[in-house]
DNA sequence: ACCTGAACACCGTTCAAGT
DNA sequence: ACCTGAACACCGTTCAAGT
């Protein structure tokens, strides 16, 4: 039987859910393909409990991972306001950098787990969307960047960022390659 | 036992090798996490026999890829030669992206069987790195690329190709990524 | 030196029985 | 309505026996 739709789980029903969540982002960030079951056996929770919240590896390890993206994206509204466009969008991406690498045990159970294509492709049209968005908009109307570049195209250009090895110096890596995208997007726009 | 170093193989064995691998491209081309076991049985090998071979997932799976991509690399060096660098350039770029999405569900199965973040960096330091190298130092020379990119640096900005779905329109997407990398590296070219 | 295939271990998934 | 845990299926890995 299905659940109904929209109705709020049985209080420890709630409770087991959340507990899988929280072991399961520990448990995946330290080793992507830490098995299922030993992640409900942590949470306390049967194997069929475990089952029921989340049937399938994809399904679970999607779910923890569009929360932790969704911190990152919430940011960039903050950012906008306090900065020029153009520093604000760098800046954004300078936290997504530091971001993947924090949670690259979790990017990599995404790619393993997920059919999708790409860490954040796997999310689809949510937060970072709407955040990055929010940063091409803004800096487009100062002129900063060349019109026309879609959110796809700018998570696409970025994309290099989730094979960067969170051990060494990312943060050269990273810059570099930001730099590069960044001069990409200059190139063209109207008040240059 | 281990193997002799650089010992030619049994005639018979190299036989098995070849096609292990003849069918495993085939296997994991169709669907990225085609069963080891299904592979050796269609091979006409034994399990044992098998992992003879290719002791884990991974060494089958980099091998395989591997030779795909080195036939890509190998072309770099024709293209400078019929072109001016920029194009040769752009052009080995797009036959990368061609590539990438002909052999999409074999770099699914890199992503999930290796460890190694990205399709590319898993091959480490190869024919793919050769053919980047001699490119960006054709068009640094010659004056259409800005000095000090490294093939580090290329491979991470053109990443976005890997995550490109293979249907749909993916001439667009790819084309779109790769213009705004071609701009990106153009910046603060001396010829400009 | 290399091969085979049965045996083993591990992990995801299901389901009958419980509260 | 939700939970438990034993049972099942599947797949990777090993190994004793063979050529």
């Amino acid at each position: 039987m299905q659940q109904k739709k929209d109705a709020p789980l049985r209080s420890d029903a709630q409770r087991n859910r959340e507990r899988i969540l929280e072991v399961a982002l520990a448990e995946l960030t330290h080793s992507a393909d830490a098995p299922l079951s030993a992640i409900a056996k942590k949470a306390g929770v049967g194997q069929g409990t475990f089952y029921r919240h989340f049937p399938n590896r994809e399904s679970l390890v999607l779910e923890v991972y569009r929360y932790e993206v969704q911190q990152v994206a919430d940011t960039a509204a903050q950012l906008l306001e306090t900065r020029a466009a153009d520093r604000a969008l760098r800046e954004w991406m300078d936290r997504l950098a530091q971001y993947a690498m924090a949670k690259a045990g979790l990017a990599d159970a995404m790619r393993k787990a997920t059919s999708a294509r790409g860490t954040l492709a796997g999310l689809g049209h949510g937060a970072v969307t709407s955040a990055v968005t929010l940063l091409l908009e803004a800096n487009e109307q100062a002129g900063t960047i060349r019109p026309g570049v879609s959110p796809d195209d700018f998570m696409l250009a970025i994309a290099g960022l989730w094979q960067i090895d969170p051990h060494g110096d990312w943060q050269q890596r990273a810059g570099r390659l930001l730099d590069l995208v960044m001069d990409g997007l200059r190139a063209g726009a109207p008040g240059a």
